[in-house]
Parts: structure tokens; sequence; C-alpha cells
DNA sequence: TTTATCACTATCCTTTTGTATACTACTTAC
DNA sequence: GTAAGTAGTATACAAAAGGATAGTGATAAA
């Protein structure tokens, strides 16, 4: 346990600096709606009531807000098309399409996950 | 916007098999400290108060409650060594060290954003 | 005329998450 | 005797996240 008790002061910056990146992702795809949002729309633009079928167990005020917050961190694009009645269309920009390497890596981590955890029981 | 109004009725089963198991991964690495956590583990083995001192901003409530959580999903591993004073410490387990891709790839994304709000003010 | 769809918003409430502060018990160093 | 370091726990509180339910206003279909 010696090399515990003085392990190397120099990672403090090292650690650091890989956390910081980390939480600013954290940031933008933070809560539990966000990222099943932004998978729903990989699979194609949607409107609203049909993100909202898409995502199990969402309500129509997290949609809401969360697509918001979406739109705001230039992930989701809004389109309002003026019929009767009004649709509007969402979305991935450009920028959104850039985490679906992140998003596969996570669903592939979550699979193996699941699996550990059924063989567990 | 035809397109939209009958997007595909098929995409239900395949984008809900996406997302249950991002939520999986989502579930146990939630909370704003548990990555960070794992990030300093991965720079190496470390006591409670190390890990303290290398997450900036975490409480020590935090930590232990965190902690014990990563402990009980077999991602981190604790060892008491009978030392005086005691001395615990904290080590990825061979499933925690699984997780390493996933947070590169989400420490990829975290630096591309960051510049590119940077650039954006 | 009631019902349904569209895309939401408003209000209230509970649960979860996180913070602040103080405290434990032990030992070594000053 | 007092402070500092070991690894936490206890208590109280604040803030954020999320859920349940209802309502808006336009239109169209039964």
């Amino acid at each position: 346990m010696e090399k515990t008790k003085e392990a190397n002061p120099h990672t403090w910056g090292e650690c650091t600096k890989s956390i910081l990146p980390v939480r600013d992702a954290l940031e933008v795809l933070s809560g539990k709606w966000k990222l099943p949002i932004i998978i729903s729309l990989m699979f194609g633009n949607k409107r609203f009531s049909q993100i909202a079928k898409e995502v199990p167990g969402i309500t129509d005020k997290m949609l809401s807000k969360e697509l918001r917050e979406l739109e705001s961190n230039d992930l989701v694009k809004r389109t309002v098309y003026d019929s009767i009645p009004v649709v509007v269309e969402y979305s991935l920009t450009e920028y959104g399409h850039s985490l679906e390497i992140v998003i596969k890596t996570l669903r592939d981590w979550g699979v193996a996950h699941r699996k550990r955890m059924m063989v567990a029981e």
C-alpha cells in the first residue's frame, strides 16, 4: 500500500483534465429523457406526439421541456409547418448526429450490462 | 411533410430496442459524480481522501454514497488495510475498466463540444 | 354535439439529488 | 493539550428533476 500512499501527484492534472470535458458532455445530455429523445430522432424526423409514443413513459411536460433544451443546444431543430392543424417537425441537426457514436458506445455497454445482470440473477 | 405523417411504424420496435439498453447504462452511471469518480480511479487506485481531492467539488457524503453504489454494481472494489490508522483503498474492478471506452467516447465528444462553445462566444 | 387530434402549457405535488455543517473514534506530530 | 490526518456518519436543509392531472384553442370527424 505504499504505492497508494504517494499515488502520483501528477495524476491530479491529468485526471481533472479528463473529468471536465466529461462533465461538459453530461451537462448537455443530463436527465432521464434527452438521450432517449435523441435516439428516437436518429430513426427519422418526428412530430411531437410521435416522439411521445416512441419514448416509453415520457410525459408531455418532460418532452416539451427537453426538446426546448436540446434545441437551445443546437442538437435538435424545430420546424413549424403552418398547415391546419399546425404540424411541428423535430429533427437532429448535424451536430446532433455527432452524438451517434456516443450513443452507440453507451448502447453496446448497456447491452452487455443487461446480459450480465440476467446471468447474475 | 407527408413523409413525416406516416413515419415508419416499424421504427417503434427498433427505436425502443435501442432506448432500453441506453437507459440501463444511464441508470448505473446516473448522477453528477459517478463518472468523475470512475475517471479518477482509472488513473490508479486511491484512498477516500485522495479521490475527494481529485474530484473537484464533491463532498464527503456524496463520495461515500456514490462509492457504495458503484461497489454494489461491481464497478469498484473496496479494500481495507488494517494498518493504523485504517486505510481503505478503492480500485476499479475488471468490469469497471470496461467503461473506459464509454468514457473515452464521452470525453472526446465533450472536448469537441467545449471547443464549439468557445468559438460560439 | 360530443369526441378526437394537434402541440403544447399550467399547477401541484413527490422524489431524488445535492449541499452545509458538525461530529465520531483512533493515532501521530507539534 | 491541541491540531491534523485516517474514513467516514448524522442531521438538516435546499434545489432540481420528474410525475399526475387538467386545460388551451383550433379543426375535423362521428
